[in-house]
DNA sequence: CCCCCATGTGAATCCATATTCACATCATAA
DNA sequence: TTATGATGTGAATATGGATTCACATGGGGG
C-alpha cells in the first residue's frame, strides 16, 4: 500500500495538486481520478479528505486565493515604491506562466460555470479581492506622485491585470517562440509611459 | 410537433444558440439538452443536424470566428484612421460584453480544456488571428505617424487586446455597478498615452 | 394531390465519473 | 506492545449527459 499520510498534510498535498491540474486543463477536465494519480493514490481516497469534487475545487481556490494574493503582498513588501511593485508583480506573473501556474486560465475556467453558482461566485470575489489590492497600489503611487493623479485608478488597474492574460493565451498557441518574460518588460514600459507622472 | 425547419437555416440557428449558451457558461456548462430547449426542440433533434457535442462545438467556433473578425473588419472599414478603428473596436467590444456576448469567456474557457486537444488548438489559433488582424491595425497607425514607431507593435496589440477581458470579469462580479462603457473609455485614453505619437 | 424523405420525438442505451462501502493496513498513543 | 481509529483499496453503485433507435409526421417536388 502507498505510505500513509498526516491527515493535514496529505489534504495539503491534494489541494495543490488539485490546483496544478486546474492550471493545465481547467475546471471541466479536472477529475477526481485524476487528482487522485496524481498524488499517487486510487480515488476513492479522496474522499478521506474532501467531501467530495466541489469541495476539493473550493478548497483549491482557497490555496489559489492566497498564492495570488500572497504575490501582491510580496511586490509591496519587497519593492521601495508602489510603481516598482507594480512592476515586480508583473515580472512575477510572468514567470508564474513560463512555468505552468496559469493564473488566467484558472480565474477564467472557473468563472465560466454558470452552475455551481456559489464556486462562480467565489472565483468572482477573489478576482475583485486582486483588483483591489493591486489598485491600493495604484492609489498609493498616485499619492506619492509617481502615477498621475488624473486618472482613474480603477480603470489603470484593470489595464495593469489584462497586460498578462492574452499574453498567456498566445504562448499555448505561439509555444516557445512567444516569450512571456520579453513581453512582459516590453507592456510595462507602454503601461508605465500611460500611467506614470512624467 | 414542432414546426419543421429548413435544413440550412435549423443549422445556422443551432449554432447560433449554442453559441450564446457558450457565452453565458462556458464549454463547460454546455449541454445539448439546454441547446436542444432553447431552440424548442428535444434533445436528439440536435442530432439530426451535427455530428455530436464536439461537432456542434466546432461549428459554434466557427461562427465566433467569423463574428469576432468580422468585428475588426467593420472598424477597420468604417473609420478613418487606424487609431480610430482601434478606438471603434474597443466601444463595440465593450457593447458586445455589455449584451452578453461575452467574447473573453469564450475564449477562456474554449482554450483550457485539455483533451480535445484539436478545439483547443482551433481557439487558439482565432485567438492568434484575432491578435494578427489587430496588429496589422497597430502597425498601419506607426506607418501613418499617428503610432510611435519606437514600441513593439505586439506588445501594443496585446495591451489592447487585454483591456476588456478583466473589466467583463469584473462586471459578473459588481454587476450594474460597473459601467463597461465608462470603462472602455477610460482605458482608451490610457492606451492612447502609451502608443500615440505626441 | 399525394408520396417520400428529411425533420422531429421519446424511450432506451451507453459511458464516463463521481461517490459509496466493506475490508485491509498502517501510525501512533497509551 | 498492542489496540484503535484514521488512511488507503477495489469493487460496487449512482448519476448525469450524450448518443442511438424505431417510430411519427409534415412539407415540398412529382
Amino acid at each position: 500500500m502507498t505510505q500513509k499520510m498526516n491527515t493535514e498534510a496529505r489534504r495539503e498535498q491534494m489541494a495543490s495538486a488539485a490546483l496544478n491540474l486546474l492550471a493545465e486543463r481547467g475546471s471541466e477536465g479536472f477529475n477526481i481520478a485524476d487528482l487522485a494519480e496524481s498524488v499517487g493514490l486510487v480515488p476513492s481516497a479522496i474522499y478521506r479528505h474532501f467531501e467530495g469534487r466541489e469541495d476539493v475545487l473550493d478548497v483549491a481556490l482557497d490555496l489559489f486565493r492566497d498564492r495570488v494574493y500572497g504575490l501582491v503582498e510580496a511586490a509591496r513588501n519587497e519593492a521601495q515604491d508602489p510603481l516598482m511593485a507594480l512592476e515586480l508583480l508583473l515580472t512575477r506573473h510572468a514567470r508564474l506562466i513560463e512555468s505552468g501556474g496559469a493564473v488566467p486560465h484558472i480565474m477564467a475556467s472557473m468563472s465560466a460555470s454558470e452552475e455551481h453558482a456559489a464556486r462562480r461566485a467565489k472565483t468572482e470575489r477573489i478576482f475583485a479581492g486582486y483588483v483591489a489590492r493591486v489598485e491600493s497600489l495604484v492609489r498609493e503611487g498616485q499619492e506619492s506622485g509617481q502615477v498621475r493623479s488624473d486618472i482613474d485608478p480603477t480603470a489603470a488597474t484593470l489595464l495593469f491585470v489584462g497586460m498578462i492574460q492574452p499574453a498567456a493565451l498566445l504562448r499555448h498557441a505561439e509555444g516557445e517562440r512567444f516569450d512571456i518574460t520579453v513581453h512582459a518588460a516590453r507592456v510595462w514600459d507602454l503601461f508605465r509611459r500611460a500611467v506614470a507622472q512624467d
